[in-house]
DNA sequence: ATCCAGGCAGATG
DNA sequence: CATCTGCATGGA
């Protein structure tokens, strides 16, 4: 890829290694939106417009630094998709089908929120509870809303969680941003996984699968590998795996995947879901 | 109508 | 430690 940034842009050229819609469909990210001529990507306070044609991608962000490292642009994904594609089979053919995906590196507080949200629920319904709760506790931009601050989050009544359609996860919720207001991020960044992932853990509405999904999306912990149903109907139909426990699966994966857990992951989420539309 | 969705918490053996 | 159950809500 070849990058180039200007004041409140950034071109790519050279971009087989970006496919902005596969990105934005392999489930890491829920504000989004696909329009016929743009996707329109949202993350705390920023909103980026990107537009792709033709071996080109330009990303309008007003702080491109921060759009660089959330695309993680600088990481070379085409060494990795040929290690992951080694593995043969199924992964080989899930790494050609989902071919441009990128893992983003968000932000801690949006993801976990996200993901506990997104516990035992659906998609559509994730993202509208997000939008909402941006709606009705964010600060209000040029035309959007920013992912509410923690001071916000905290305010927030189980009452309220419950109208923007978080259902039983409300009481979670609150607790969870009880629990967040007395921990400081940049020390969590320093933890060492295994040590972050229990920490996480303890946090209310947080289990190994949202764990894996917050240290994969917003601490950049590559070695995990998030199992929900999907990867677990893949483990059974694809690897024709006997083992029914997710949190076993998740392991035996991980450890056969290593750093590449996280992309493996991806392409594989990206592939069987994408497959079941088509039914 | 019944089942399922990017599972988790709490209770029970 | 392993297994079982209830859970809000909306879409298929």
């Amino acid at each position: 890829m070849r990058i180039k940034t200007l004041r409140n842009k950034i071109v790519i050229s050279e971009t087989k290694n970006f496919d902005l819609r596969k990105s934005l469909e392999c489930g890491q990210i829920f504000r989004y939106e696909i329009l016929p001529d743009c996707f329109i990507v949202y993350e705390t306070e920023n909103k980026m417009v990107c537009r792709q044609n033709k071996g080109e991608i330009e990303i309008e962000a007003e702080d491109v630094d921060r759009a660089l490292s959330y695309f993680d642009l600088m990481t070379d994904y085409e060494k990795m998709d040929k290690q992951i594609a080694k593995h043969g089979g199924i992964f080989e053919k899930a790494v050609k089908f989902g071919k441009g995906i990128r893992i983003f590196r968000q932000d801690i507080l949006e993801m976990m929120i996200s993901f506990v949200i997104s516990a035992n629920n659906n998609i559509p319904r994730i993202r509208k509870s997000l939008f909402k709760l941006c709606e009705r506790f964010g600060e209000e931009k040029d035309g959007y809303f920013a992912f509410p601050t923690l001071d916000r989050l905290i305010s927030i009544t189980q009452k309220d969680w419950e109208k923007i359609g978080t259902g039983y996860r409300a009481k979670s919720l609150v607790k969870l941003c009880g629990q967040l207001k007395e921990m400081n991020f940049d020390e969590l960044k320093a933890l060492p996984t295994t040590t972050l992932k229990n920490k996480l853990i303890s946090l209310a509405g947080i289990g190994p699968k949202v764990a894996d999904c917050i240290l994969l999306f917003a601490f950049s912990r590559q070695d995990s590998f998030p199992t929900d149903v999907w990867i677990k109907k893949f483990y059974q139909e694809d690897l024709h795996g006997t083992e029914e426990d997710a949190k076993k699966i998740s392991e035996m994966l991980s450890s056969q995947f290593g750093h590449l857990s996280g992309l493996a992951q991806q392409y594989v989420y990206f592939y069987k879901r994408e497959k079941a539309d088509k039914n």
